[in-house]
DNA sequence: GGATTCGCATACGGTACCGTATGGAAAAAA
DNA sequence: TTTTTTCCATACGGTACCGTATGCGAATCC
């Protein structure tokens, strides 16, 4: 007899969990994330949770897990994508990971980013997750024929700049922010810098 | 833990649980900062803190005001200071804003900047800070003979990169990072990229 | 020196969680 | 069918807070 292979709702699993969770990490925190409400947004009570989970800092664990995998993931398949036009991706990982592009995702990120100044297992994650982009942004730098130093140095400062421009205010800063942005965007990822006004084209003239 | 400052001892005052409250912020995040808990860091009851406060939100509303006033006094006179010599101050800004020069400063940055991200009132305070360092640091470029729109542009990459180093954990990423950040720094400031190696040395060519 | 205000202690009721113990219905296995 | 396993509900004790009411000694004012 064929299963059915339909996602019955009749029941949670571990993963259902974990996916709500990171639902809630992204837009109530670390604090706000609590097995009770949870189990609410749910319809359940919380003898749910406890059957699938030990307790709340299992939960935590596999929250943890399945992000740092699942940035891994992105990150490998972000910069291994198109041999041959490097140039281009670096431009597309500096726009994807724009808070305006993705305001869950980088929710999340800095949610578990705050979390891992308090947590030493957060902390881990967050490293390994780091080292992971840096190594591959540092590919992408290098097989544009930088030095190993500059590469390096160019992949910091493009997640320090992405990551902390979603930590700041700046809607009334200039009337056209986002040409601002493509401006930044070509200091960090060009050789020379460009002169105003720069448009977010990437120049034709890589291969 | 319990008072650091000096004071004639006999009692509290608003300001006495304010900076105590920076402190617990700086350590444990907002949602650390418990009434509660900082009445027994003061060795006295919740009795002391509703007498000077009306609630919880009355010393958060304090907190926010007071980091927003000490962040503007304390850009105007980073920024003002040494006139004729503004690209060092450049510089220097950057350096004074690093986690490793000040810990507990940047600890209450980023506890505050994710606070802005649930509530309104301190993103405002947010706003209006990074409003005040934005301009500080544009006019400090535009003195060093930048157009606008480029001043604009730096700095907006200067307290991002500053603020996003933050959120990241590097350590193990090479072996020189100090090399590293000092390259960025040329990067962000001066107008022509610079080569490896590179020292954080100021040019002398400047005005 | 009595009255008043100050600065805090004590005590209380209430909320929102955590984790455990236990029961029970429905599905799966036997 | 009977048994077992699955998945969740209910109920409970405990902790950590919040904010209020009230008491109370010590300083301050009249």
């Amino acid at each position: 007899m064929p299963q059915e292979r339909v996602k019955t709702r009749t029941s949670l699993d571990r993963s259902d969990w974990i996916h709500a969770a990171l639902d809630v990490l992204a837009d109530k925190g670390l604090d706000g994330l609590r097995v009770e409400v949870l189990a609410k947004a749910f319809g359940v009570t919380k003898g749910s949770f406890y059957w699938h989970f030990k307790d709340r800092q299992d939960l935590l664990s596999a929250v943890l897990t399945l992000w740092k995998e699942g940035r891994i993931k992105d990150i490998i398949k972000q910069t291994t994508a198109a041999p041959g036009r490097t140039l281009p991706q670096i431009y597309h990982v500096i726009e994807v990971y724009s808070a305006a592009r993705s305001r869950k995702g980088m929710n999340i990120e800095l949610a578990i980013r705050d979390w891992a100044r308090r947590d030493p297992e957060a902390a881990a994650v967050v490293e390994e997750v780091d080292r992971w982009r840096l190594e591959c942004a540092s590919r992408l730098f290098i097989e544009c024929g930088l030095p190993e130093k500059e590469a390096k140095s160019r992949s910091l400062l493009l997640y320090a700049y992405v990551f902390g421009q979603s930590l700041m205010v700046f809607d009334q800063y200039d009337a056209d922010v986002p040409s601002l942005q493509s401006w930044i965007a070509d200091v960090i990822t060009l050789p020379t810098p460009p002169a105003f006004p720069a448009g977010n084209a990437v120049p034709a003239t890589q291969s």
